[in-house]
DNA sequence: ACCTGTATTGCCCTAAGATCCAATTGAACC
DNA sequence: GGTTCAATTGGATCTTAGGGCAATACAGGT
């Protein structure tokens, strides 16, 4: 899934400015999709390669701005570069601290895209490995009952099963029971791994 | 130590800007300090109170940008807030990528610097309390000696006593003696807490 | 009624970790 | 030469953790 070619979605309303920058990314091995509004865009599905977005700023209906907010909301968090004709300094500061990677400016030097497409497929990439391990380990976290949950809880903030046992009103017994099937569920061979993978979702 | 009153740190060649953004930043009750030049700044002793940098783009000698850059190279990591009256959109794409918090142009919103600054001084506060954690536990580690650490780095991977006596090539016994001091010099009261501690300091 | 999954507990036994006491060796330092 | 510290090991004891086997209980679904 990540050894996929990248893909870069390009979204203006003008025609020449998609098939220029098709042709500029093509070249360089990289797939293209492109969409003449932000609407289109939000309309097609999520990739499932590591991907990027060219975004111009400045559209009919939906704007580049618009799209971005509309991304972040549905926490669709795709690195996003814009490119613009007519943008000034606090529209560019706007967008980069709402995580833009990059904000260019036309006529955009092919160079200077390039490899602000290169960084920013990276990161895509890095982002998806990331995400990728949470939800595997999310997963197992769900595939635990209640109960074993609670323990889980509990053991990686170290406490002894026979705390456990007491605050959640068990037998010692019954808490070594939960311990041993989240140990298992969870993948995990020592207590040390079970601590990082609660940390890596956020049980802590 | 952070609940200092924060100081705000204002770089501006000129002495008009200076003592207006003084005027402003002390009318909230924050404390100020100028300088005339980035040299001055550098050559300034570092804070020990929650502060951010409020600074001029272009000035002679070294520039605002020159002084991010070397503020980078030392590591010395505040948050900085640029105000221009001349830049452009790459440029202020360049600072926000390095990592300013934000690129203001004159003539400045008072309103909008007072937010940026409150902003920046909160950042820094919760950098300050990150990296005081940080420093504090690598006090610990380094309290232990060079045996203890490699015990210290093989148990919280997860191994049995057994199997790190093997690695090392000592006894058992020996190794339960270094894990206690390890527990003992760390702090932790379980090895959940100690696999915790020797995450926050990248001893994976 | 029957089966499945979850939760619960008891007893027993092994392995592993924690603690306390005690001792030896070598290197560094004064 | 004496002191201090790091590293090492042994023994004895106690506490924890983990696994096996068996059993009870309850809820939901077929």
């Amino acid at each position: 899934m990540n050894d996929e070619i990248p893909v870069v979605f390009v979204v203006d309303d003008e025609k020449a400015v998609r098939k220029s920058l098709a042709r500029l990314i093509k070249s360089v091995g990289l797939n293209v999709q492109t969409f003449s509004s932000a609407r289109e865009f939000l309309e097609s599905d999520p990739s499932d390669s590591p991907s990027c977005l060219v975004l111009d700023v400045r559209m009919p209906g939906l704007s580049g701005l618009d799209l971005q907010n509309e991304l972040d909301n549905v926490g669709y968090n795709i690195p996003i570069i814009f490119i613009t004709g007519y943008g000034d300094i606090p529209m560019s500061v706007r967008t980069m601290k709402r995580g833009a990677t990059d904000f260019l400016i036309k006529p955009v030097n092919e160079q200077d895209l390039l490899d602000a497409i290169h960084r920013a497929i990276e990161k895509d990439k890095q982002t998806r490995r990331e995400r990728g391990e949470i939800r595997a380990i999310q997963q197992r976290v769900d595939s635990l009952t209640p109960r074993e949950r609670e323990v889980f809880s509990l053991v990686v903030t170290g406490m002894l099963n026979k705390q456990i046992a007491h605050d959640l009103g068990m037998s010692e017994k019954t808490v070594k029971v939960h311990r041993s099937r989240v140990m298992d569920k969870m993948q995990a061979g020592s207590l040390a791994e079970l601590v990082k993978l609660a940390l890596k979702v956020g049980i802590v």
